[in-house]
DNA sequence: GCCATCTATGCACACGTTTGGTAAGCGACC
DNA sequence: GGTCGCTTACCAAACGTGTGCATAGATGGC
């Protein structure tokens, strides 16, 4: 084993006398070189283990077909799913993926870009759900192509958009779904720790709830503890907030969680409690995500099911299409309600 | 905004008539460079937005601090928790993670080996289960420090080195449980798409039968069909095999599953029964990894937990360590039983 | 036979950074 | 005054690749 990595300077010396510059060329198949030398060389190469350096062609100017992944929380389920999706578009193209968890600080936001920005990334695409002011500026500022997932802006500027399910719209199938079955005292659960799409959520929820005539202020609860945005967070404020709705003073008959797993969490405080409380007789519950898991709660989970896998890849289209200087347009998509076994009729 | 962005020699122009030189040892912290001079240059670099290209200096032959992390399946929650722990080591020493997905056949795993190759990573760390000896060879051959999670091997290279969990002490651990609570058909159902540690835990489960003299081959399924190795499948896999267990010729009062996932999956079948199956009471059920929602099962789940953010927080610690050329002892980690409420004596 | 045309190949530069070698300025000492 | 030591700053080379331009050789037309 040599010190150094094989270059084209090594497979020309091999070669004899040929210089790197053929070398460079019958590699990237240019007709300038002859079909029988072309073949040659390409085969000596792939003998040698030529493996061309991804930095000098970066640094080149070629394109440098990196693009960066930002995402909150990697244990959060949704996010998982979301990244096999753009994987399944980025990985046919060649394209690498530089991964970027962000801390939830604003300044470790910013940091994070200055790190893909150092890598000279060609693009990036961020489902950081907490994007503040200094984030997006930042983002128009350095110029980068980039897709917000999740997240809404108004200014269409050319090198940033976005794709986002469209949240009050799911809250609102949750909502008029459990009005149908007769409910009127329904909670929202809602979290801190990513007021974004929590908001939003209650937004859609508040709405439908208000055009019924039956919105209350105390049937809203938004947990306040969690600092960090992952599943196990998720769980714990399930689990905290139950009794909150099952107090005589709200007396809510059916709540609508912020997401599947704050749905899981409160399931789970039915079973503990030691009076057992009857999931779907006496409270029904709506989730939000699809999870994977939740068709397999007990009982399994109504929900508010996004396509996940599909918004990762059509995140991924958009970045390419951004990349090809193509025009973009915004995507907002519609979330469906998959009714399971968590809902019911009240008493 | 300019057209490209700012360089060394953007700096210095605009400070007037120094050299890019000067810049860049400012800018390092050269001891070479007056303290006065060095605070205005980082000053005036901030303002202008500099972001030092990554490229060039890798070029250079500075240390990439880039590495690969090459994982099976993004899905799986085990991952994710896995990933955590990596970041949480990473991301203070300021280095980046190319994401690599295996898509699970052996040529996806070679041109992933070149990809990272041509990014010139620093080191790999990888969790595909699914090693196969091209992969391993090859490995070794382009001698990149390398980190294997769950995957043991015998030969103690300088660059490659393992960190594991015990997978048959904790199949052990599982069946001891089952046989001290009187149970004696314990089952084991495994699976087709990670042979590796599915059969590990199988010898764990069958050492332990064998000992107590209670091993009955037709206790032991693997699942076949699973060709992808995802949550959603091994869900799958344990609401198709529960009927194999219950069979009157198997007739196991216990299951040791594959993973959570496959656990999950039975207790699904067990509720979905025209008859049905209560678990603990006529059925206990032991999972392995305690995922997060393991705890938020109905019943909670009893599992064997490994240490997956610990794993992962060792795994690149020992990678950090062997770029470092310091000496790396691979590891075995020993997982632990967690007690909830699927298992109990048989009637 | 000479020039125009075409093909195959090499030279040289650029990308942005780091670093060894070196030059200039200045004070101090012999 | 020359030499040395010290500080400060710059020149130039190197990392590996891609490409415009030039060049050498070959071929064909006149």
């Amino acid at each position: 084993m040599g010190k150094h990595e094989v270059t084209l300077r090594d497979i020309a010396k091999a070669a004899g006398g040929i210089s790197y510059t053929t070398v460079s060329r019958a590699l990237r198949d240019s007709p300038l070189i002859s079909q029988e030398k072309r073949q040659a060389i390409q085969k000596l190469a792939a003998e040698l283990g030529y493996a061309p350096n991804a930095l000098a062609q970066g640094l080149r100017g070629v394109r440098s077909n990196t693009i960066g992944l930002v995402t909150p929380a990697l244990g959060d389920p949704f996010f998982a799913e979301l990244t096999v999706g753009i994987q399944e578009v980025a990985q046919p193209q060649g394209i690498s993926i530089l991964l970027a968890v962000s801390t939830n600080t604003a300044e470790g936001e910013l940091e994070i870009i200055e790190r893909l920005r150092r890598h000279r990334v060609a693009g990036i695409l961020t489902g950081a759900s907490r994007i503040t002011e200094q984030y997006k500026d930042r983002l128009l500022q350095i110029n980068i192509p980039t897709v917000l997932i999740n997240a809404q802006l108004k200014p269409h500027d050319r090198s940033l958009c976005w794709i986002a399910n469209n949240d009050p719209n799911g809250a609102e199938q949750a909502v008029n779904h459990l009005l149908e079955l007769g409910h009127t005292a329904i909670g929202y659960l809602g979290v801190k720790s990513r007021p974004k799409s929590s908001g939003q959520r209650l937004e859609g929820y508040q709405a439908a709830m208000i055009a019924a005539g039956v919105y209350r202020e105390n049937l809203v609860k938004i947990a306040e503890k969690t600092s960090e945005a992952s599943s196990k967070e998720d769980l714990g404020v399930g689990e905290a907030y139950l009794d909150y709705f099952l107090d005589r003073k709200v007396g809510a008959t059916a709540i609508v969680a912020y997401n599947d797993s704050v749905a899981l969490g409160l399931l789970h405080a039915c079973r503990n409690r030691k009076k057992k409380i009857q999931v779907p007789e006496e409270l029904s519950i709506v989730g939000y995500d699809d999870i994977v898991l939740a068709a397999y709660a007990a009982p399994p989970l109504t929900t508010i099911s996004q396509r996940k896998k599909l918004i990762g890849t059509l995140a991924m289209q958009m970045l390419l299409k951004l990349l090809n200087d193509e025009p973009v347009e915004d995507r907002l998509e519609l979330p469906d309600l998959v009714v399971r076994e968590s809902t019911a009729p009240p008493r």
